[in-house]
DNA sequence: ATCATGACCTGTTAGC
DNA sequence: TGCTAACAGGTCATGA
């Protein structure tokens, strides 16, 4: 599911539960996903309350009250469902039992309270790609991913300049410069492609050719930088993609899968206008790259 | 160091 | 209908 507008509307979605929630409970249905989960991981994180929820890239970050900070990963297939205490088991006049709606891979529960009502929210994960870990507040962590994180694709910092600073020098292709979490943080493999063609830029092209030298200046970089912030701030505000199960926090889906240019289009015509071209699909390191190579050079 | 590949795990779909 | 292979939104360890 989730590369960085995703994640974002999870994180919205969740916010206004968790944040000033206690977490009363938190039980865990194995002992891992992608890594062992943490140690003492329930017991270092019930009965304290959750100060914020903000997001990093791909990652969440749930920030206790006088306690560590629960980094949580949703892989490729994480998902975050809210379920209210109470309400399916009375409807049906008997008692609530837990068992009722637990659903295949559901693997974290987070019983909370909130101003009074209880509810309950479940982190579900058909590949466990996804993780969770633990950060002391006290050390930032430079050897963990989240420190080592690179620029935030939405702030300031996101400039032609460092764009071209962070690919300067790289041979790699455009499209592998992009999905590498430690120059830019938050692409996928969508995004990226829908970034390139939105940029007229080749996903072939070596990541450095964008920089310079003197006869092309950082005009593609420019175009790049503008073209991500762009196409990541569109996908926000339609709630994401959904493409098999992400969804908003009220269950509805999100919708950015129609603005698609290019992911999963292969054999479509461009819809860039005067551009003749046919969308094709190939690989590269590993992953299908959707790319018009009429109009992207 | 930089880059490409395969591994991780389960589910869905296309093709025979 | 059933079987198999290929593919999927991410990241990491490996080896060239």
């Amino acid at each position: 599911m989730p590369e960085l507008p995703e994640v974002e509307t999870v994180r919205r979605g969740l916010a206004p539960v968790l944040e000033g929630a206690t977490i009363r409970r938190l039980q865990l249905r194995r002992p891992d996903l992608r890594y062992p989960f943490p140690a003492d991981f329930a017991a270092r994180v019930a009965g304290r309350r959750v100060r914020s929820l903000s997001r990093r890239g791909k990652y969440l970050l749930m920030e206790l009250e006088s306690g560590p900070c629960v980094v949580m990963h949703l892989g490729m297939s994480g998902s975050f469902r809210i379920e209210m205490s109470g309400m399916g088991g009375e409807k049906l006049g008997r008692m609530y039992h837990e068992t009722d709606r637990l659903e295949r891979h559901d693997h974290v529960f987070f019983d909370i309270c909130r101003d009074g009502s209880e509810s309950r929210v479940i982190y579900n994960d058909p590949r466990r790609f996804g993780f969770m870990a633990l950060l002391s507040s006290n050390e930032p962590d430079e050897t963990s991913p989240v420190g080592r994180l690179g620029l935030d694709p939405l702030g300031n910092a996101m400039s032609a300049d460092a764009l071209a600073q962070c690919f300067d020098g790289m041979t790699a292709p455009l499209k592998s410069a992009l999905l590498d979490q430690r120059r830019i943080a938050g692409l996928g493999n969508i995004y990226a492609c829908e970034a390139l063609w939105q940029a007229g830029l080749s996903p072939l092209r070596p990541a450095g050719t964008i920089c310079g030298p003197a006869d092309r200046p950082a005009r593609e970089a420019a175009a790049l930088a503008e073209a991500i912030r762009e196409v990541l701030q569109r996908a926000i505000a339609a709630g994401g993609s959904t493409l098999r199960d992400h969804r908003l926090a009220d269950g509805s889906l999100g919708y950015f899968q129609h603005s698609f240019a290019v992911y999963d289009r292969a054999g479509h015509a461009c819809i860039r206008p005067h551009c003749n071209g046919t969308i094709e699909r190939m690989r590269q390191a590993g992953r299908s790259t959707f790319w018009c190579p009429a109009c992207q050079s």
